[in-house]
DNA sequence: GACGATTATTAGCCTTGTCTAATATTTGGC
DNA sequence: GCCAAATATTAGACAAGGCTAATAATCGTC
């Protein structure tokens, strides 16, 4: 026996759970939700800029409805993910890896938004719904969703 | 000046941040957030005391792809809430609140679910995204989803 | 150019939600 | 009924992401 393996694992599958189907989903959206935020900051320092000229922490406080503190850590993080450039006192610019993910994020937000509209919801909790949906929209869902936008 | 009071403030609301009219969104988003994995969990359980007759901790942990300590914490967190009852080794029991909340979940779930499969997704697709999209679906929302998924 | 208001940061606290390692209990097969 | 395997719990670590209070820096105005 040359190389008798003994083992009647499951057909390999490298190193998860025993991961029942669903289980897949759950770990997605867990996934999302670790990269919420950052998407949901870079967009939104994106938008300053474009407005204003500059992104500064106590307008992203504002906009994102915490407090100046909570922003200061989290730019922190974004920094220390390469997303973002910043000095002390200073307001924030995007790398360009967090301009790509902006863009991005914008587009995707876009399809989201315009297809709550189309399906007929008011503006307002059209925003509110897509900010939360926009995070757990597949690419083939995005896709279908800007088809549905955009028919005639 | 018997009661001079001098304060320009804003219309009163009550205790807020000054709120931009897109916080409210990404408060609404955080707000989902903090009952989404009791929603998951209720919905779950209720599923497998449907389907096995009993929840056991080992199941919930399999089918959320997460460790038997990860369970047993948040099953203390839906405990300390009121959602559900447990007794140390034994399996977990829905309180009558966990079970409304469970339904109401399995319901919107569903109609997500739905939605999506009736807007051409593939099922494995589908599943995938209503686990995420049901927890930022507004009731507004979740009607115009259910029209079109039993559109004619 | 000094000074008060605004803005930014720091320090420190808290909860959630994940993990690993160790321990306790239950259960099934003999 | 015993014992090993399966299951459950506990202990403890860690990161994220929110907060308040205190401090530091900048800015606009005179
Ligand atoms: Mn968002
Ligand atoms: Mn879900
Ligand atoms: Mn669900
Ligand atoms: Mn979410």
């Amino acid at each position: 026996m040359v190389h008798d393996d003994l083992q009647p694992s499951p057909p390999a599958a490298s190193d998860e759970r025993p991961s029942d189907p669903r289980a897949g989903a759950f770990q997605g959206v867990r996934e999302a939700h670790r990269n919420e935020l950052a998407e949901d900051y870079v967009e939104l320092i994106a938008e300053l800029i474009h407005a204003r000229g500059e992104a500064r922490p106590v307008d992203i406080a504002a906009k994102m409805g915490v407090t100046p503190p909570s922003v200061a850590k989290t730019l922190d993080r974004l920094a220390r993910d390469g997303l973002i450039t910043r000095a002390r006192y200073r307001s924030v610019f995007l790398t360009d890896a967090g301009r790509a993910l902006a863009e991005e994020c914008q587009r995707r937000h876009d399809i989201v938004l315009r297809f709550l509209l189309r399906l007929g919801l008011d503006a307002e909790t059209a925003e509110h719904d897509a900010e939360g949906i926009e995070h757990h929209v597949s690419e083939r869902t995005l896709a279908l969703f800007a088809a549905f936008a955009d028919r005639s």
